[in-house]
DNA sequence: GTCTATAATTTGATAGAC
DNA sequence: GTCTATCAAATTATAGAC
């Protein structure tokens, strides 16, 4: 009666690869409603039934791609910020090797963003537990820790974990609007990007460092 | 046979106002799609045909709302970037106007941003016309003489511009993913937000100073 | 101007042949 | 497994009475 739940049928790994590819493309672009199943369907070369055959819902899929696009964006932040390091090395680790992330990948944020808004509560039970979150209090913690030793001059740890947050993303996520309002072309645009990078972690230096 | 278009009929405006906000929160939270007539509707109490016989079309309600976001969001900037100040009492006033006004509007800047990421090109030509975003360019230009008196440090004026719009409006943006993240409150997070608007002009400070 | 009822359309989901 | 054709549901848009 209670057929176990078979997610996911097998299915060649490059047919799978082009239809994740074409469903978070139209996800980060139109968002779960904006999205059609059509249009995925077709950049996948695939028929739209076969996407109900793999996926039974729209919403399933969705949530795939949703979790996906947390795991990702949050791994490689994790992935810096749990080193040994000190504060300032990660700082210039993330202007480096995250910010490089986040170029090639720069809807991934705001689409994570928009989603959150719909209903905050709900989405942080659903994409953000506390285990794969708790790095961010181990990071704060390192920052009042080198306080207390003098290694770096006192600041309110959560705004600084949220300012160097707000300098990596904010430039890659808001470019469509900031590059309007400055009036440059997506060339100049991109140069400024990685001038914010080389920039970053002499920003923070200075506010850092005695 | 063409009839002159009367897009507005009259309504009393405090129908209109409510109709507004009505629209407002549904659009904003959940975009173009996402957002229901009928919920637009029931919020403003009035009938789903009411809102045909005000706004033929769904999409001209939600152009409406768009318009006013941009205007809002840029007008309260334009404004303190107009002045007749220096570029750090600029700042100084950023952290205390501006982001009060964020505060108050919390959803405002990623709505357009999320709209803006569907098609930037187009976005850009229907609601980010030249001569509204060209205090941006006079703001820059600002940066560029007072380093070039010495007044400031040399930075790039372009990625200084990009870094302040970073720390006012992520913070407030990003609030359901950063509070998830950080485990705090809503309460903590509406502190840490306080603090941030404290510590900001100082930030920039040990920046821009010699 | 405002409503209820209904049409039209869009789009996600399924049936059934191959 | 894959397709075409079709259904069903949701939602925008309109007609017509009052």
């Amino acid at each position: 009666m209670q057929r176990t739940e078979k997610q996911k049928v097998a299915l060649s790994s490059e047919t799978e690869e082009k239809l994740m590819k074409a469903a978070q493309n139209a996800f980060i672009k139109y968002g779960l409603e904006g999205a059609r199943m059509q249009e995925i369907a077709d950049e996948a070369g695939i028929s739209k039934s076969m996407l109900h055959y793999y996926f039974a819902k729209k919403e399933k899929l969705f949530e795939l791609i949703m979790r996906k696009a947390v795991l990702d964006v949050f791994a490689n932040l994790r992935k810096i910020l749990e080193e040994n390091d000190s504060v300032m090395s990660k700082i210039h680790r993330l202007s480096h090797e995250y910010l490089d992330y986040l170029h090639e990948h720069p809807y991934l944020p705001l689409f994570v963003l928009h989603e959150s808004h719909k209903d905050p509560a709900a989405f942080k039970n659903d994409f953000l537990p506390p285990a794969e979150t708790a790095f961010t209090t181990r990071f704060v913690a390192q920052i009042e820790e080198e306080i207390k030793t003098g290694k770096i001059r006192p600041v309110d740890p959560y705004v600084l974990f949220a300012q160097i947050m707000s300098v990596c993303v904010f430039p890659v996520a808001a470019q469509p609007v900031l590059q309007g309002i400055m009036n440059l072309s997506a060339d100049q645009y991109k140069m400024l990007l990685k001038q914010t990078q080389q920039q970053m972690p002499a920003f923070f230096e200075r506010i850092l460092n005695w």
